[in-house]
DNA sequence: CAGTGAGCGAGCTTCCGCTTGACTT
């Protein structure tokens, strides 16, 4: 048995810490937090100064029990989690847990998991630090606070099952605060002036750099150059350069992996998590760009081998983001001297970036060179201007390009062709072509968990379950979204003639990006109204501050929480008593067939329209508002499409064929059955009676070859073709057919073999599958794990 | 899978941060 017991918190890094130490040390894990406050109720004690009420985590009992074993036995216990508050408290709860004599216990910490780290880590040790602790325990208990009570006030005011957090509220109020800009924003015309020059034959751009508010202004510059030559004035050389960006952080990590690789942000941590328990990478949960003296030394070594000396130049960067603990090292290679890895192509993809980005932070900087050429032109004061771009040394720029959120037309011209001052040049053609001014960008999950960081809310390890909270909760979707086509003018000086054209390009094409529900804006709009100060995006930034000053021991920690309390408790009762249920209803206008009052509200399934109230002698109508509707901005003439439907589109075999939209989008209803719609193909308010005996049709052929095979012994069991191929189904059950069978051939026995070799294994239990509440659609893990190719589609074309 | 929309009012829901696990139709 060995005399030491080191405990960290995560068992690869418990893996890797246990070669270092030899093997008079068992290294193990705590797998996290081992105790929480208890789970129902609050879980304070309010007439004991706030205690916390613990209780070990039903999930960590086998480790306790084992870490309690191992404790029990060893003369010297190292609590080695990691140096932050919840590190901290981790020790603490562990000390506690384990009834760890203090002469036997010793807190030590590293920040590198590196021979020399440990060992020193192991030579000076210290004991835990309350004040640290107590910090913690202040942040555990206010987020209770914040949560449990707030939940409650929604449940009764709102819907039953709603939440609200200190995180996740801020996070669904930057989405709808962000989508009223949106929705408030008018785009602007205004008119560009660009001209194409020649010289030498080569064609060089050149741009007016002000904007014409007045197409006539354009135009009029457009009749002077008609009449005018154009001489460069002057030629303006300035070197630049260009520095690396810093290793990656989570939030980074996470950015770059959307914007280069589509990565949602939970696919990438699963796919980071893979990385590190591989032993690829280090540890992924991180907010520091920190280097260990080692790494660095070893990007020196790979950099000197791979790009040659001229491409090496060693930084250390600092974290600069609001609340940074730096428990860890940024993320990088274990190995720098591994360019690329055996694995899964998502996880090569993940390696890649990685090594490139850690490698490109040591590497020189990229030398430019910009020139700028004003062109004069003789009949008017506006200048053009080219401008060109070339590389003297490309330094990192080898390696590693950090990407861009907003795809701006990237007009980095390259190199220029040579031009003298005073040349004249001709103009192959001038055109003053209509713009837009833009509208704010929605989030998409990598940009709201930058915005998050910014505002130091949330932390590296829960970033990504913030997202998977706020959408199930059905407060913001993930959506797609066609855009519109808008004509804009161009007006062409060619050959000394200006011609006018009208073109067409798509705007306002969304792929994943977040909106915000209906109920997502009722829940904020409650919350902003009575609890202001929670609800401010500063919030947590202050109570951050508080919990530093308990942590230096200058506040006690019962004392900042009953300050906080004792009046959000107060806001909290006033809001019970005094508050209106909220529904979101809004009166749109008048039914011109019935005369009755249309409004919108949120019902009690979700989002609807209805004409006529409740006081009427007849029943009011209902109609759900529809995927992409909102009941802030509806029209009128929108609500009343909505009851055209359900349709009626005649008979076929005698029975009634109606058309409608569903949970799950447009269908046709015949004889009791179902068909969807077609979707980009058909739309419910014109489909033809014809089209929908169509589908019925086809969805008849599919029930028909839906069955593959069926058995006399037993005739629950079937071999069933379905969405994903065939399947063996039996009593409600689904098993998967081996792919070495033929699902035509299958003998009885064999499927009951089938069936009970894969009996053992449990339903699964879905933490992410949790079905949303009061949207239109139902969020899924599988859709959120589809890989979106970025930018393709939000790009504007010009047609 | 494709509905519902009122009212009895039981018994339930809910937070943030640490960590992985066992699921695949």
């Amino acid at each position: 048995m060995s005399d030491n017991l080191v405990i960290v918190e995560s068992p690869a890094k418990a893996k890797t810490i246990e070669k270092f130490l030899g093997k008079d040390y068992l290294v193990k894990s705590s797998f996290g937090h081992i105790r929480d406050l208890v789970k129902k109720g609050f879980g304070i004690d309010f007439e004991h100064g706030y205690q916390p009420q613990y209780v070990i985590s039903e999930d960590k009992e086998k480790i306790v029990a084992d870490l309690r074993k191992c404790s029990k036995t060893a003369k010297t216990i190292w609590l080695a989690s990691d140096e932050d508050r919840e590190g901290e408290a981790i020790a603490w709860h562990l000390q506690e847990v384990l009834k760890l004599a203090p002469e036997k216990t010793r807190r030590i910490v590293f920040h590198e998991i590196t021979r020399d780290a440990i060992l020193n880590a192991v030579q000076h040790p210290r004991s835990v630090n309350l004040d640290l602790v107590n910090a913690q325990q202040a942040r555990r208990v206010l987020d209770r606070l914040v949560g449990f009570e707030l939940s409650p006030i929604l449940w009764r005011k709102i819907k039953a099952s709603l939440s609200a957090g200190r995180v996740q509220s801020v996070a669904v109020r930057l989405i709808v605060d962000r989508e009223r800009e949106v929705l408030a924003f008018s785009a602007e015309s205004f008119f560009k002036v660009a001209g194409t020059f020649l010289v030498d034959k080569t064609p060089v751009k050149a741009d007016v750099s002000q904007k014409f508010g007045d197409e006539k202004l354009a135009l009029d510059l457009l009749q002077k150059c008609a009449s005018s030559t154009f001489t460069v004035a002057s030629i303006e050389k300035k070197p630049a350069k260009r520095t690396p960006t810093a290793p990656f952080t989570t939030s980074t990590l996470q950015q770059e992996a959307s914007r280069k690789l589509g990565f949602s942000v939970g696919q990438t941590m699963i796919v980071a998590q893979r990385l590190y328990e591989a032993g690829y990478i280090t540890y992924m949960r991180t907010d520091s760009v920190n280097l260990s003296e080692q790494a660095i030394a070893a990007a020196k070594d790979a950099i000197l081998k791979i790009y040659g000396e001229k491409y090496l130049h060693t930084r250390r960067y600092t974290t600069k983001s609001k609340g940074a603990q730096e428990a860890h090292e940024a993320i990088r290679p274990s190995y720098m001297d591994k360019p690329a890895i055996e694995a899964g192509s998502q996880e090569k993809r993940l390696y890649d970036l990685i090594w490139k980005r850690t490698i490109a932070s040591q590497m020189s900087e990229a030398a430019l060179e910009r020139t700028v050429v004003t062109i004069d032109v003789s009949g008017a004061a506006e200048k053009f201007v080219a401008s060109g771009e070339v590389i003297l040394f490309d330094g990192f720029l080898k390696v590693y390009m950090e990407s861009q959120d907003d795809e701006s037309d990237s007009d980095s011209a390259g190199l220029l062709p040579p031009m003298r001052e005073g040349q004249i040049l001709q103009a192959s053609s001038i055109v003053a072509t209509e713009r837009f001014t833009q509208r704010p960008p929605r989030y998409t999950e990598a940009t709201l968990v930058k915005k998050l960081e910014e505002l130091g809310i949330g932390r590296p390890s829960t970033y990504a379950p913030t997202i998977s909270t706020v959408l199930n909760r059905g407060y913001v979707l993930k959506e797609d979204r066609e855009g519109v086509v808008r004509e804009y003018r161009q007006h062409t000086l060619a050959n000394g003639k200006i011609t006018e054209k009208i073109l067409r390009e798509n705007t306002g094409a969304e792929k994943s990006k977040l909106f915000p529900s209906d109920v997502g804006m009722v829940v904020t709009d409650y919350l902003v109204e009575h609890f202001p100060k929670v609800m401010d995006f500063s919030f947590t930034a202050k109570v951050e501050e508080e919990f530093d000053e308990i942590a230096e021991g200058k506040v006690v920690w019962n004392k900042m929480i009953d300050d906080f309390y004792q009046l959000f408790h107060q806001k909290v009762e006033d809001a019970l008593q005094n508050s209106q249920r909220a529904t979101a209803e809004r009166k749109l206008g008048v039914d011109p067939k019935t005369g009755k009052d249309v409004i919108v509200r949120i019902g009690r399934f979700g989002p609807l329209a209805q004409i006529g109230g409740a006081e009427d002698d007849e029943k009011p109508q209902y109609a759900n508002l529809q995927k992409g509707q909102l009941i802030e901005n509806i029209t009128l003439e929108e609500a009343l499409k909505l009851f055209e439907l359900p349709r009626t589109l005649g008979s076929y075999e005698g029975k009634t064929v109606t058309v409608s939209i569903g949970r799950f989008g447009p269908y046709v209803r015949h004889d009791e059955k179902f068909a969807s719609l077609k979707r980009n193909v058909d739309d419910p308010m014109t489909v033809t009676l014809e089209r929908a005996v169509e589908l019925i049709e086809e969805k008849r052929k599919q029930e028909r070859e839906k069955v593959i095979k069926t058995f006399a012994e037993n005739e629950e069991l079937q071999v069933l073709n379905g969405r994903y191929g065939p399947y063996l189904a039996c009593a409600g059950v689904n098993y998967k057919i081996p792919k070495s069978a033929e699902p035509s051939a299958l003998t009885y026995k064999q499927c009951v073999e089938i069936m009970e070799q894969q009996a053992g294994s449990t339903p699964r239990k879905s933490r992410f599958a949790k079905k949303a509440i009061g949207t239109k659609s139902v969020i899924t893990k599988s859709a959120a794990a589809k890989s979106a190719k970025p930018k393709s589609a939000a790009k504007k074309k010009k047609s």
